[in-house]
DNA sequence: GACCAGGCACATC
DNA sequence: GATGTGCATGGT
């Protein structure tokens, strides 16, 4: 069991170093997070929930224009004026909220500093986001990844139709069983995940689309590529 | 006009 | 625990 087990587990990193080199070879570089600053990746990790992200890129450079792209500034500006700010973004009621909840837990709890959470270690960390209302795992890991390069793989729609139409794992596995997938079969190494989580959204965006079969995927060269029935 | 896009919370069963 | 629904713009 246990040799099976570990020959299993041999494959799976395989088969991921495979893709990784697949993917890289054929897209190069994809130079994530688009963002100048730490709270730029932040507040673009909010905004992009569900959402295209040519959208959330009107959002702030709305944001920029105005000089208001700061916790200090955010934290003061009233919300309805935040909202009408990055309505391109889509949801912009529902996100002006959970970018002033992300605010409120950082002024009350961190100074409003992001230099503080810093010391933080990366689970409790990760509990103190997912705390706040309108921060989930994926908001939340994109952040840990992106912002604060902590070894945490980002787990998205992508993420798992690739992973699952692949064979790498089963078509019924939650956030965190494709998270574990990831982070327990490569070496933790933050920009090796941050590499790896934008080419899986190119290759997801141009080709392993639900329909129709993917045609010229560079992935179609795997060999344990699975008939499309799970999608 | 339909469909999709780098989710999440909440109600209901 | 699983499932359904509201949130909303802008590109194809």
């Amino acid at each position: 069991m246990l040799a099976s087990r570990t020959a299993t587990n041999t494959m799976i990193s395989e088969n991921l170093t495979e893709i990784y080199q697949l993917l890289f070879d054929r897209f190069g570089p994809q130079h994530w997070w688009p963002g100048e600053t730490q709270f730029e990746i932040i507040t673009g990790a909010i905004l992009t929930q569900n959402t295209n992200w040519t959208n959330v890129e009107k959002a702030i450079a709305n944001l920029k224009s105005t000089h208001l792209l700061t916790p200090e500034k955010l934290f003061n500006l009233d919300i309805s004026q935040l909202a009408q700010l990055i309505r391109s973004a889509g949801y912009y009621n529902t996100k002006a909220k959970r970018l002033k909840n992300f605010l409120s837990w950082l002024f009350n709890n961190h100074a409003g500093q992001l230099s503080n959470l810093e010391n933080l270690d990366t689970n409790q960390l990760r509990t103190e986001l997912l705390s706040i209302t309108g921060i989930g795992r994926e908001t939340a890991d994109s952040i840990l990844l992106y912002a604060f390069n902590r070894e945490i793989f980002v787990v998205d729609a992508y993420t798992a139709r690739v992973a699952i139409r692949h064979g790498l794992i089963g078509p019924d596995a939650d956030y965190e069983q494709l998270r574990d997938l990831f982070q327990s079969n490569l070496p933790a190494n933050s920009k090796l995940f941050n590499e790896y989580h934008a080419l899986l959204v190119r290759v997801g965006k141009e080709f392993c689309r639900p329909n129709p079969a993917c045609s010229n995927c560079p992935l179609e060269k795997l060999s344990h590529t699975l008939d499309a029935d799970y999608f």
